[in-house]
DNA sequence: ATGAAAGCGCTAACAA
DNA sequence: TTGTTAGCGCTTTCAT
């Protein structure tokens, strides 16, 4: 089934039409016009590279013009909700400006996101997006020595502007919502609001793959003690994340319905199954769109100063699971 | 925080060795052992390369050996669990073989399909693997008119070999499994099997975009219409796929827990948390990196033949879902 | 054991 | 309004 040997070249399309080659190359784009080209010859070197299926070869196009046509991107792995929104974004953005995206997992290990970066700067991208990065100063370095524009985006790095979620903003409005769902007196131990999966040390620490791995195992255990200690499921418990939330309900699903009538759970992350329980869940979902379209602003101004931009998060009411499709992000 | 406005080439390497161009050109790789390059110089030339932190433009070097280095997929969208698998897969294996990945999301739309696969051609990836292709035969077309080899996988296509997840066979297991929780006599209409969110049709329109986004509703009406028909819900239920089941649940858990006791309920693709209901869910994990590892076979093996490949799927057993880590997709 | 030189396909001055 | 020319950075004969 296969065709032509060797694709063809300008030269080709340029003896076909009697033009000359830097004629063809002005063909496809617009510097035909700079360049006073008749929109005759135009056409008609348009019609003949179509018919012979002639397209500009991007290495040789790269080469002269120094860029590649392609943008990177850095997210600890494809095979994350989180994440894979964010690729779907930074998709979007780039094809809408023409260009081509390469985006490539670093597996949240700093030595892997070195080796993954490398291959990004020579391939000459255009500027680069880093999601969760896991040793940003690094990536900086490497960056500014190919001095190449880069973002943060997630986990903030300290040598490019970084876009990240309101974190504290979410978990408190999260915070407030399981409030008014269940007022809390605290008057004994169990009537209080308790936070599982993760703390301040998260943030280094516990994002590295064997401990996300860990995470469900840990957070059951966790939340296990804590309502062995109460005597009790307490009235209110916020899970970090889903890793930790799917830990959790390994434990509370265990429990008869009744234990939990008195208590509200909520998840500083979102999944539509996961909101889908015997008993209600509070959720935040994460703007992964608009984190991206943040960092493209970042990039479209050129800026570079190191300030934290802040996305918003949207809070999820219990129980919508079927208000949206399973894939709508958007 | 940028440093050098201008990469080091191999003639600035050159320059400061004290070598030439060519010899510098050759002493990255292996070819310097066939040239009968001194160890001693290519040392030399590996350190101050390193230390002017020189690697050779992949523009230069793809215009030169005709190949870029890039291998592409094309994928309906990265924002899918079993999608995102496959790209995560796809990225782990063409690394190991050093070459860059470029991963493209068609959003099931051929028409976008086509526009996604040209610059991929024009990148002059070395191969290409097309997973739910919608056209599949427009994408052949395009790809053997610039004799590119490619697979398919996921979804078939007649113009190169087809990786395909054994359905059949799943449905087959899972209707066993379905069959051994809950013997079903086929007494009365609602001592019977059904099957919910799509058919055969499928595979041609409702894996489009917009018929995708409604699945859940649209499963939700034709559950809800089937328990409503039968006075009650049946003895068992085998949902399609996760975006049905989603609106699948959205009339099941509606329900009192009693009503869904004597029945079984299954669903053709897999989700951790889709898993953890009040009641027992049989599910079907695809297995996208056997799907990605038997498309890369084909590719070692230059076959291309288009003779159909099964992948088999995974059973998984009600109520698993805190034995295995969420991200965990092994 | 190494250097010189000829391009790969394309674009952008500079001519005409 | 168009053609000619000189490279972009690299690899690869062919000559030393």
């Amino acid at each position: 089934m296969p065709r032509a040997s060797r694709k063809a070249t300008i030269h080709d399309i340029a003896r076909l039409s009697g033009a000359s080659a830097s004629t063809v190359s002005a063909a496809p784009g617009e510097s035909w016009r700079e360049r006073r080209i008749s929109e005759a010859t135009v056409e008609a070197i348009r019609s003949i590279a179509a018919a012979e299926g002639h397209s500009a070869t991007v290495q040789a196009r790269g080469l002269r013009k120094a860029r590649s046509g392609l943008v990177g991107m850095v997210i600890p792995l494809h095979d994350n909700r989180f994440f894979a929104s964010m690729s779907q974004s930074f998709e979007a953005f780039s094809r809408q400006r023409g260009l081509v995206p390469v985006i490539a997992p670093s597996m949240r290990a700093p030595q892997e996101e070195r080796r993954i970066v490398e291959p990004l700067i020579t391939c000459a991208v255009g500027y680069m997006a880093i999601a969760g990065a896991t040793d940003p100063d690094a990536v900086s370095a490497m960056c500014n020595a190919a001095n190449l524009r880069h973002v943060f985006a997630d986990l903030p790095g300290r040598g490019a502007p970084p876009v990240v979620p309101d974190n504290n903003r979410g978990a408190a409005d999260l915070t407030r919502c399981l409030l008014t769902d269940r007022p809390i007196t605290g008057a004994t131990c169990r009537d209080r609001l308790y936070f599982i999966g993760g703390g301040p040390a998260d943030y280094a620490s516990a994002r590295r793959t064997e401990a996300f791995r860990d995470a469900p195992r840990s957070a059951m255990r966790e939340i296990a003690a804590l309502c062995d200690r109460l005597g009790g499921v307490p009235a209110g418990v916020l899970v970090n994340s889903l890793t930790a939330f799917e830990g959790g309900l390994g434990h509370l699903s265990g429990l008869p319905p009744e234990d939990l009538r008195s208590s509200v759970i909520g998840c500083c992350d979102h999944d539509p199954f996961a909101a889908c329980q015997p008993f209600p869940v509070h959720m935040v979902r994460q703007d992964a769109h608009g984190l991206i379209r943040e960092a493209y602003r970042i990039i479209d101004q050129n800026a570079n100063d190191p300030v934290l931009r802040m996305v918003e998060a949207e809070q999820i009411v219990p129980r919508t699971f079927h208000d949206r499709a399973f894939s709508d992000h958007g």
